[in-house]
DNA sequence: CCTATCATGTAATCCGTTACATGATTAT
DNA sequence: ATAATCATGTAACGGATTACATGATAGG
């Protein structure tokens, strides 16, 4: 039981297996999928090899299904909501970058009047997607999620106009 | 000279040797610094594994000072020109995530009331600088990064005006 | 029944970060 | 001179991605 660093990926999983309750890596997965990894995806492979780390730690306890498929299922401690309600209570006051493959293209000199159309459409895509997904969203359930998809929506709009911007700007 | 590969930070060493010529990675990182890191930092010790990298793939060639600090000194190649235009022509059609620390804070329950201000004081600071950094723009040079800069400066206004929301609609 | 997809997991590789180290300049 | 900072690099570690693999379920 030593102590490893949490990271992100960390946080994430405990998060969730504190929100969910007892859940097997799939379960992880598929959580992830509709709800934190709409701004920050995880590999499948992180979804297991995580919550063993974090179970070395001491921060979740791990046990298998003694019949069928002898699934492994992963339930969050007190240490482990501990942890979580630490990381809380420091607001971070640090800004993350842009880090957008299209972005660095544009800089190195990739033609804006090819760049921007695939851009444009691509986050139109999203934008909807989000859009969607607050259609669907009762405004039950935790805050957070809800408050952190407006992020996503403005974000996707921010994009959509700067990229017309580029194609004004440079056409 | 095999094939690994090219990942952004291939490309990012890639451009910056096509455009600056004859550089250490020393003159990298500050060129790094000063450019094309204000949306995607390199750690520096990446500025002297990746050249040698793609040395060893024949991306750049390596040589080194025979006097005084005997810096190894990294030129692209031909084949490096190559990758980096072929990469240009292949707009990609990807949207980034987030992977904001501080959204990832408040989609797992962090006090709005706390995180928002911090986050507000750190984008408007960001803003600052970009803007700084766009007063000195004379408009000369290659357009890409005139370009991009616009997108940062969208990026950090976008996100006070998020955080002020939250503000509002949590307080 | 057969095949596609879902579910579940392990292993290897590799990139990126962090830590360590030391030689040159510059400032006081 | 000496301290501080800049410049230059290597090594170790670890997390994340990719590849590999196979068992279960459902659909045709």
């Amino acid at each position: 039981m030593q102590e490893p660093r949490l990271t992100p990926t960390s946080y994430i999983v405990l998060g969730l297996l504190e929100f969910a309750g007892r859940s097997s890596p799939y379960d992880l997965k598929r959580l992830v999928a509709e709800s934190v990894g709409n701004f920050w995806m995880l590999q499948h492979a992180q979804l297991y090899t995580e919550p063993a780390r974090l179970a070395a730690a001491g921060y979740v306890t791990e046990e298998r299904e003694e019949e069928g498929r002898r699934r492994k299922l992963y339930e969050i401690t007190d240490a482990g909501r501990e942890a979580m309600e630490e990381w809380r209570r420091a607001p971070t006051g640090s800004v993350s970058e842009l880090r957008d493959l299209g972005l660095l293209q544009l800089f190195f000199g990739s033609a804006p009047e090819r760049l921007a159309p695939a851009q444009i459409e691509a986050h139109r895509e999203k934008l909807a997607e989000y859009e969607a997904l607050r259609e669907r969203d009762t405004g039950a359930g935790p805050r957070g999620p809800w408050l952190a998809l407006e992020a996503g929506i403005r974000a996707e709009r921010s994009w959509v106009g700067y990229w017309e911007w580029v194609l004004a700007e440079t056409g």
